[in-house]
DNA sequence: CCTTTTCTTAAACGGTCGTTTAAAAAGAAA
DNA sequence: TTTCTTTTTAAACGACCGTTTAAGAAAAGG
C-alpha cells in the first residue's frame, strides 16, 4: 500500500531530501535556474541525480518545491493575520490597511531572521525578478493563485464600489513593490 | 595576405556581426548568459552557429564583445574627461570632485539615451549584478582594468596621504552605487 | 523470520550544448 | 579572367544535459 508521508523516524533517508532542497536553494540562488545542473545540485547534497528525481520528480519540480520551501510558512502567516483581522471585524469589511498588513508584515518577518537580516531570501527574492516571465508565471499559479484569490475577496468586500481590475492591480503592485523594496536592499546593503 | 581589419564596404557579410551582436545583447539581457544558446542568437541574427564563433571564437568572446560594445564609449568619454580636467588644472593634483565626475558622468549618459531612459542598458547593468561572481572578474580585468589603473594615479595624486587600499575600496564602492542605483531604478519604475 | 514498501545507486538513454571541420560562396586584387 | 582572402554554410564531434531504468539496500509491517 502507498503511503503519501511515510513515517521517517531514524530512516536512513531522512536527511537527504532536505539537504537536496538546502543545496538547490544555496546554488540556484546564487547562478540561477538555467545556470545549475541537477548533477551539481546531487554532489553538494551528498547524493546522486537519480535521488533528486526520485524525490522532486524534475528539475522544474526541485524549484517549484525549493520555493514553496520557503513561501509556504510566508502564505500561512498571511492568511493567520488575515483570519484574525476578519475575526476581530466582526462579519464587517476589513480596513484596507488591515488586509495589506496581512500580506507584508510575514515577508519582513521572513527577510528579519532570528539572526539577523536573511541574505539568503533576499537573493532569492532577487533571482526572481531575474528568472523568465514564463516560469515565473508557473510558480505564481502554483504558489500564489490561491491565497491571491482568498485576499481579493476581502479586498472586494472592504471596495465594493472599485473595479475588479483595480483591485487586481493594487494588490499585485503592493507586493512588487515591497518585494523590489527587499532585493534592492540586499544590493545596496550587502 | 592576412588583414586584422579587412575592408567591409559592400561586403555581403558587412551585418552579420552586427547583427550577431545585437541578437545577442537582446537575448543575454533578457535571460542571462547561461540561459541562451549559441544557436538562439544564430537563428535570432538570421544566421547559424558556426558563424557566430567565426566572428567572437566562443560564447564567452561573444558575451565579451557585446558588453564591450556597450562599455568602450563610456569609457571613452571618461578618459576624454579626464583629459580634459588635467588638462584644465596645468599640472596641479585634480579635485577629487572632478575624478569622480569624469567616472560617473558618462554612465549617465549612457543610461539616458537620445530618446528617453535607455531601459535595455539599464537592463544590462542588472543582469551583470546577477551572474556568476568569476565571469564578471574576467570581464572586469578585460574591460575595465586599464581604465581603474589610470584613475587610480590621479586618485593617488590627489590624495598621496591616503592608504593605497582605501582609494582603491573607495573608487570601486562609488562606481558600484551608481550602477547600483541605475538597476534599481530601472526594477522600481520600468 | 519473510514480505512489502521506501530509498539509493550506477549505468544508460536520447537530446542539445559549445565548438570544429571542410567545402562552397562571395569579394578583392591582379 | 585568375588568384587569394574573407565570409557563410551544413554537417559532424565529443561532452554534458535532464531524465529513466533496473537492481539492490534499508526500513517497516507482519
Amino acid at each position: 500500500m502507498i503511503v503519501e508521508e511515510p513515517n521517517r523516524s531514524a530512516t536512513r533517508g531522512a536527511g537527504t531530501k532536505a539537504r537536496i532542497l538546502n543545496a538547490a536553494e544555496h546554488l540556484f540562488t546564487a547562478r540561477g535556474f538555467a545556470g545549475v545542473t541537477m548533477r551539481e545540485v546531487a554532489r553538494r547534497a551528498a547524493t546522486n541525480v537519480a535521488s533528486a528525481h526520485y524525490h522532486f520528480g524534475s528539475k522544474e519540480g526541485l524549484i517549484i518545491e525549493m520555493l514553496r520551501h520557503r513561501i509556504a510558512p510566508i502564505n500561512a502567516e498571511r492568511l493567520r493575520l488575515l483570519d484574525e483581522a476578519k475575526r476581530q471585524s466582526g462579519g464587517n469589511p476589513l480596513k484596507p490597511i488591515m488586509i495589506f498588513k496581512a500580506l507584508l508584515l510575514p515577508i519582513g518577518q521572513a527577510a528579519t531572521g532570528s539572526k539577523g537580516p536573511d541574505s539568503r531570501f533576499m537573493q532569492l527574492v532577487g533571482r526572481s525578478f531575474t528568472e523568465p516571465a514564463s516560469f515565473l508565471e508557473k510558480v505564481h499559479r502554483r504558489l500564489f493563485r490561491e491565497l491571491s484569490d482568498i485576499f481579493m475577496v476581502e479586498l472586494r468586500r472592504s471596495h465594493p464600489e472599485a473595479e475588479e481590475e483595480d483591485l487586481f492591480w493594487n494588490l499585485h503592485f503592493v507586493v512588487a513593490t515591497m518585494l523590489g523594496a527587499l532585493a534592492n536592499h540586499r544590493r545596496l546593503a550587502p
